[in-house]
DNA sequence: GTCTATAGGAAGATAGAC
DNA sequence: GTCTATCTTCCTATAGAC
């Protein structure tokens, strides 16, 4: 492994430790494990990073990218409020259903990270980057195009409900492993998301 | 500690294990920090739990009753199905308001037991158990009084949306804190799930 | 920068005296 | 049954040659 740029020996840190998480969860992502993930002798670790948690919050602010990324980038688009809302709900569940790992670890790494005391400042800012991205998204399905719609509960409400709802519904589907059932539990969400706008 | 009766000292150390994991979390209830809170000799653990891991189903099946306890012994008495539905969403409210260590302890549980080979089956069982009461707990709405009620969605999807929304607006307080924003939320569930509520 | 070797400690589990 | 002392293993982190 000869004089590869410390920057890119960090980011190849992160992925490793990202695999080794999903695959066999937070607990197992020893520093040996993930620098065998990277294919790299153990003492690179430490010019890479001063300490296991500096990576974790690495880890963290890339899983959150993930997440957010795609649930953002598929509220745009033309048609009427529930063809919207049912697109970036249907790409949410997609995302859910092709990586269920990532979505578990990302529930993981916030029990982690709320525990140890050096980070709890992450998994708090962790939680407001969810609910800001959903304020966004609700503002964007009204605000964007010529209806003029009002909610019928205060966005701050509704952000909060419509992330507390695709969180458990998550987990549902995470802990029974059953889609099907996950899925119908996430379309009564998004019909009663669509009966709280009503037209002005 | 003399001649202490095994099964009383395996329930000693049950709770000071609950204890433990709810103060510092999971991670942090070793063999060591557990027969301390118990204020007992290290040796004594393996004389009354074969394993670590036999201690642990026994917190998983205890920790599971106490939440089940509470949520059940709420939805009997009299009134309106709106009243009774408030009265037991509010009575789970305040438990989470009281005790979010020990919710948050479940959701951890829940992971760890998820990851662990020998503690699979547990995990599967207690969401299978969350299910099960959710669902009588929708039948005991409507199965009860004189009025003859029918969900306009099918019981089973219904019990999996409160399922849904119980955990995630618990989890929205647990980590962002804030126990009237999350209660709102809670009133918007509580209000859809009246609304399903059709009189036949 | 890169690696091998190892320090130093904490974990789960057990041996064996009482 | 009860407890002390110890085994074995695995962890994070560092020292020091190249």
């Amino acid at each position: 492994m000869n004089r590869i740029a410390a920057s890119e020996r960090r980011e190849r840190l992160v992925d490793a430790a990202i695999a080794v998480m999903v695959r066999d969860g937070v607990s197992a992502a020893t520093t040996r494990a993930i620098v065998a993930e990277a294919d790299m002798p153990l003492g690179s670790f430490h010019y890479c990073f001063r300490s296991k948690e500096e990576l974790l919050g690495e880890v963290i602010a890339v899983i959150t990218g993930h997440t957010l990324e795609r649930a953002l980038s598929e509220v745009a688009g033309g048609g009427a409020l529930e063809e919207r809302l049912c697109r970036a709900m249907r790409a949410y569940w997609q995302h859910v259903v092709d990586e269920p790992g990532e979505h578990r670890l990302t529930y993981e790494l916030t029990q982690y990270a709320a525990r140890q005391p050096g980070l709890a400042v992450v998994a708090e800012r962790q939680y407001e980057t969810y609910l800001a991205a959903n304020t966004r998204l609700i503002e964007a399905l009204t605000g964007d195009d010529g209806e003029r719609l009002e909610w019928s509960v205060p966005v701050p409400v509704l952000a909060r409900y419509v992330t507390a709802a695709l969180d458990g519904v998550t987990l549902l589907y995470l802990n029974e492993g059953n889609a099907t059932a996950a899925g119908e539990a996430l379309e009564l969400v998004a019909r009663h998301v669509a009966e709280l706008a009503g037209r002005a």
